[in-house]
RNA sequence: GCUGAGGUGGCAGAGUGGUCAAAUGCGGCGGAUUGCUAAUCCGUUUCCCGAAAGGGAGCACGAGUUCAAAUCUCGUCCUCAGCGCCA
């Protein structure tokens, strides 16, 4: 598979390349490519040069080495010298200039796309692949989630919003043991299958959140502490994949399985309409989400794998469901391939999003040189991530379609032995 | 947060302006030898540019002094020990 940040890919494949990229139907993307390829060019021109400047400078210093030592004048040999650093220096400024300049241009270029990824303009050209779970005639009007757990005294969405501002939410009592008990549930259910937990930091470095994010969502995404050089973690897959930045596997240790748990924080800066409201677009919430490290060719199939774990996972829930290949047009930056997962909402009589589960290749691998040793050879990792269960989107999910015509909620039964027995939230 | 010590190759650990890509030991890989194993011996073990020949960079990171920096100066980060504060 191709990795994209790597130059010398890029020079030598540039057609096949640029083919890749203009799937996804943006021609921006193809500009900054060719703006890459001419100032990767001249940057190369002046690596020659300052590399010969360089050499000859080494080549004086032997000299004045073995002066010195046999007791030579060196005068005329410092004279000779002495010049060098300046014209060194003048292009040394213009190759780092170029670099600071080509890096975050080659950073911005999105990661090159599967062959079954579906050609399409927008969201709206995904494509279903498959559908699962029973949806249910309801015999009442399905009330709106948040107004649910209101009501059952279970969430407290104003007082949330009095000391924290909107986007923020209380979980109280029963919905707070569901949230942990899905949770426990999702790391269980991994665990089983080989997933190491991890419980990563909440907060991260700019230099390890360049590696495995766009960089436009610096501003529109995370959240950055202020005069610190560190940023609040917008989902366990950014630590739990940049964590291994720097180190070479074996291949034996491959694959890596983790689950990560960790509480999530977003800038949502999007529209917050009616449908919005409640456990749905939120600054933080807490999230169960599986991560892959794996080898080149495996990197498909351990895709499959995580998406089946997460319709096992909605299928334990009770839920009706449907996987979405996103399309070309719709896929992210990161993603070579993606799939959704959403789940039904009767209220809205539609789906919406609760997984997202995509296939990196090499993209962030590559920015964060996480590798793995190949017979004699060196090569990139694939790096995958997928939702488990994203909690108030699942919380969500199970309140409109496990509501009871009295407004109680029933709890599905897988996690009922997690709920201390109880099968139903009531008032 | 303060004080002190320190950060060198995959690991351990020398080196205090040019003889240092860096002794030595351990490990990894390749090869030789032994009937197998063990032992022994030889080679190899980072990144960049280049078709190659070759060249460049690299001793926590960044800047500076110098013809020349692992080695000198400044800043930053991190680790360890002690003190302070603290869930």
């Amino acid at each position: 598979m191709i990795c994209l940040i790597d130059p010398k890919v890029i020079r030598e494949n540039y057609a096949l390349v640029k083919k890749n990229l203009e799937m996804r139907r943006d021609s921006s993307i193809i500009k900054k490519l060719d703006n890459w390829v001419s100032q990767d060019k001249e940057w190369r021109i002046l690596k020659q040069e300052v590399d010969d400047l360089r050499a000859k400078r080494n080549t004086i210093t032997e000299e004045i080495k073995v002066a010195k030592a046999k007791g030579k004048d060196m005068k005329p040999l410092l004279e000779k010298a002495k010049s060098l650093p300046n014209e060194i220096k003048k292009k040394e400024v213009r190759l780092k200039e170029l670099e600071l300049e080509n890096r975050p241009l080659l950073m911005s270029i999105p990661n090159m796309l599967l062959d079954d990824v579906p050609y399409g303009k927008d969201g709206t050209e995904n494509v279903v692949v498959r559908k699962g779970g029973e949806i249910s005639k309801k015999d009442f009007e399905v009330v709106h989630h948040g107004q649910v757990a209101s009501k059952l005294g279970v969430a407290d969405f104003e007082r949330a919003v009095k000391i924290s501002g909107e986007g923020f939410y209380s979980l109280k009592g029963d919905l707070a043991l569901l949230n942990l008990a899905l949770v426990n549930f999702a790391v269980d259910l991994l665990g089983k299958k080989g997933f190491r937990l991890v419980i990563p930091p909440a907060m991260m470095t700019k230099k390890a959140y360049e590696g495995v994010t766009d960089l436009s969502d610096f501003e529109s995404v995370m959240y950055k502490i202020e005069g610190e050089d560190h940023y609040m973690i917008a989902t366990a897959e950014h630590p739990l994949t940049a964590m291994h930045m720097d180190e070479t596997f074996e291949e034996k240790d491959l694959p890596l399985l983790y689950v990560g748990y960790s509480t999530n924080f977003r800038k949502e800066s999007g529209r917050h309409g009616l449908e919005e409201r409640g456990l749905f677009r939120l600054h933080q919430f807490d999230k169960v989400e599986q991560i892959v490290f794996c080898k080149t060719e495996d990197s498909s199939k351990w895709h499959e794998e995580l998406v089946k774990n997460a319709e096992e996972f909605v299928k334990a829930m009770e839920l009706p469901y449907r996987v979405i290949k996103i399309c070309t047009g719709d896929i992210g930056t990161v993603a070579a391939k993606k799939y959704d997962i959403e789940c039904w909402s009767p209220r809205e009589q539609s789906y919406f999003e609760t997984h997202s589960l995509s296939n990196c290749t090499s993209y962030q691998a590559s920015r964060l040189n996480i590798k793995y040793r190949k017979g004699s050879e060196k090569e990139f990792v694939h790096t995958l991530n997928a939702t488990e269960v994203a909690i108030p989107r699942m919380l969500r999910a199970i309140i409109e379609n496990h509501q009871t015509k009295q407004g109680t909620i029933k709890i599905p039964k897988a996690l009922v032995p997690y709920m201390n027995g109880k099968t139903e939230i009531k008032a």
